[in-house]
DNA sequence: GCTATACTCCAGCAAACTAGTCAGGTTCAG
DNA sequence: CTGAACCTGACTAGTTTGCTGGAGTATAGC
């Protein structure tokens, strides 16, 4: 039961392409500068991109000016989501193998745990809900979080 | 972050032991039984209880009649503390390596996310701690989970 | 004491998972 | 058409997990 660093590289990521792009949200931002911004390994951040853009979480953008840009407006964009691509469904973690249960009909102590671990699991994904990316973003804001430049710019 | 199953055994194990010793907390359970009951591998479930009993959590008895009993009373004995034993505290289990820290003075994303993760670590630890061996003892007893017998029993 | 029983300590190990790395390919702006 | 940037899939070193086994120690009951 721990966050993976996938986990926190990714979310600090998606983080990353929202508030940049908070004024602008048709901006690509470039896989490179996150990795610089966010202290991410590029190649596996590439990955972890691979996995959210085929949740429909984000989409890219090839070639030059291209980089990744969030699919969805950041109000509707739940931390919940983003875990659950990157580590699984957030319920799932917890529950029980069916191997594990008995089919019996007798309750047993399995009984009394699985019912634990499911409610653990309900407070879990109710809390990753409750959090949207337009909620980091105003974190961000709040904590006047540095919005650094691209490493590339090409203002005219 | 996925409860490991030494945690989902250990949990089970000292519920075991706790439900079937409720009319006598004096009488020791033995590893053996635990292990038929809750289906548990026995010399795994051994290590897990050296883990627990240096912990404080239960004590031991050598010998025949031997076994395992609980060193406080299911009242005082949270979840939080058996979890914290077999898979580290629950704080720490978010936390963000110094490492990954920027000992920066310019607030970057690692403050957004750090501090989410940390509210993580507090709303978990505060329902694990919410949570007592008398609150799964009265769970079982709702459900009618059965008390089987030991496997080796000497009345006379 | 003796003996069977049950816990204790330590060591090893296969499978799975984590956190990357790498090579080569595809798309597209200018 | 050139090079920037994403895309795909394979590979791998290192760690963790979930056990299993052997040898030892304490103790109840005879």
């Amino acid at each position: 039961m721990r966050l993976s660093a996938k986990t926190k590289y990714g979310v600090r990521a998606v983080f990353d392409i929202a508030y940049h792009s908070q004024d602008d949200p048709g901006i690509a931002i470039q896989a490179k500068d996150i990795a610089l911004r966010e202290q991410i390994p590029l190649r596996y951040l590439e990955q972890i991109f691979q996995d959210l853009r085929r949740a429909g979480i984000i989409e890219s953008k090839r070639g030059p000016r291209g980089g990744y840009l969030l699919k969805r407006n950041p109000k509707d964009l739940t931390l919940a989501e983003i875990v659950g691509v990157l580590q699984g469904p957030i319920q799932e973690l917890f529950a029980v193998d069916e191997s594990d249960q008995e089919a019996d009909k007798q309750p047993t102590s399995h009984a009394v745990t699985s019912a634990l671990w499911e409610e653990l699991g309900v407070v879990l994904t109710n809390w990753f809900d409750g959090i949207t990316l337009a909620d980091l973003i105003e974190r961000g804001n709040v904590l006047e979080v540095a919005r650094e430049p691209a490493s590339t710019m090409y203002f005219i």
